[in-house]
DNA sequence: TGTCCACTGGAAGGGAGGGCTT
DNA sequence: AAGCCCTCCCTTCCAGTGGACA
């Protein structure tokens, strides 16, 4: 038989032993390394629940990839391995995603509706009318209902912390239903915009989750590392130049584990059969610019436009521009495209957007005289970026923008 | 010391777009 | 169909400001 094109990849040996989710960091292992103490700690308050009370409300702060969420959601199997003789019911949401106060108590009351066509609709209703709704739900059973908000700053910051009013004090509301809350931040400040008596009621219980050092992450990278490759895939340095690098970025496992996968998967397409530090550091580079990459690809077309205009001026060899260099290069973007043009204070907060998001940096400076205004940089790869915007249909125009326009710049 | 520039960033509100109820 | 509600994106208006310069 003749050799089928795909033999050499066929015989090559897989560098993965099987599921490669193993390492993406929404995997819950079996344990958690260095994550007993905090385990213990909310299990014990967990328990509460088990028996049918309700817990204290809890806040978990730390910062990204502490193992806040891994740690929720392992406790999460455990409640629903152990809740036999007890109705728990245990809610998960993120407020990156479930950013509003409708939206959360939506998203809640649902969960209990069964009916498809009894469903809250996702907009429409006055809030009211909603709560009102999921109250309802909650207290035909006689049950303990734990909800875990993710990223709860994000949801203060967004919409206020009218949710968190409704949703501490609705136990009053309830006669054989009963809520506890357990809030996931990784800022530790953003108690401060809320409401002292929810301030009160929604920390009975704080939590802090410290970084992990190198060798914590080299134990986590191990673990994970045992169950993803065949010893002999992977080189022995390879899991502490992982943890290193994390290390670096405040102790974030998630780095740790996007680093390993990453590097497994360019030994993987290279056909080498061995994963070396070359591949990490390589993995380094390339999840940088995937990042950078999909922020810049899913930014509305106009903070592209702003974008592009930095980059302009900046091939022009502008170093740093002021808001006003950069609202008059996006206006004559923005009769190149056709696009509406829109107004500077628009534009302000636009431009602190894409700052937020790390793809520019913009700093408030006063130049005396000269008035007080954001001075500009871009903090992205031109070309690469460019690229990316430019393979945006509306932006097609400016592809060969470059050139006609410098002579008209001073 | 005061002036004055080029904005900043808060507040309020319009209006479109989703969807509900009556 | 008319009258609501909620969110998102945006505009309008404007008081406030850090610091070079006269």
């Amino acid at each position: 038989m003749e050799d089928s094109i795909f033999e050499p990849y066929l015989a090559m040996k897989a560098i993965f032993k099987k599921d490669r989710d193993i390492l993406r960091p929404s995997y819950i292992p079996e344990n958690l390394p260095h994550r007993e103490r905090q385990i213990k700690q909310l299990a014990s308050i967990l328990a509460m629940a088990l028996r049918g009370e309700r817990p204290s409300n809890v806040l978990i702060f730390g910062k990204t990839g502490t193992g806040k969420t891994a740690t929720v959601k392992y406790l999460q199997k455990e409640v629903e391995k152990a809740k036999k003789w007890s109705r728990v019911d245990y809610l998960y949401m993120n407020c990156e995603v479930t950013d509003t106060q409708y939206s959360v108590l939506q998203n809640l009351g649902n969960r209990f509706i069964e009916d498809f066509d009894e469903r809250i609709p996702f907009t429409g209703w006055p809030t009211e009318r909603v709560y009102n709704m999921l109250r309802e739900k909650l207290d035909e059973e006689r049950r303990v209902v734990v909800v875990v908000l993710d990223e709860i700053d994000k949801l203060i910051y967004k919409s206020g912390d009218d949710v968190l009013y409704h949703l501490t004090r609705i136990n009053e509301d309830l006669k054989k239903a009963k809520v506890s809350i357990l809030g996931i931040s990784n800022d530790l400040k953003f108690t401060e915009f809320l409401d002292p008596r929810v301030r009160s009621r929604l920390s009975d219980e704080k939590m802090v989750f410290p970084p992990y050092n190198a060798e914590e992450l080299k134990d986590i990278l191990g673990q994970r590392a045992d169950l993803a490759f065949d010893d002999d895939v992977i080189d022995e340095s390879v899991t502490s130049l992982c943890a290193a690098l994390a290390a670096q970025e405040h102790g974030d496992a998630r780095r740790a584990l996007d680093l390993l996968r990453v590097a497994a998967e360019i030994a993987e397409r290279n056909n080498e059969n061995k994963i070396t530090d070359r591949h990490v550091l390589r993995a380094k580079n390339q999840l940088e610019l995937d990042c950078v990459i999909e922020a810049v690809k899913s930014l509305p077309t106009q903070s592209k436009l702003i974008l592009l205009g930095i980059i302009m001026n900046e091939e022009m060899g502008a170093t740093r521009m002021t808001t006003g260099d950069v609202y008059s290069m996006y206006k004559q973007l923005c009769r190149r495209t056709g696009m509406s043009i829109l107004t500077q204070r628009r534009i302000t907060d636009l431009i602190s957007e894409l700052d937020m998001l790390g793809l520019v940096s913009a700093r408030v400076k006063s130049f005396g005289r000269g008035g007080r205004t954001k001075e500009i940089q871009s903090s992205v790869p031109a070309l690469e970026t460019r690229r990316v915007l430019e393979r945006d249909e509306l932006l097609s125009n400016v592809k060969n923008f470059r050139l006609k326009f410098q002579t008209t710049l001073i």
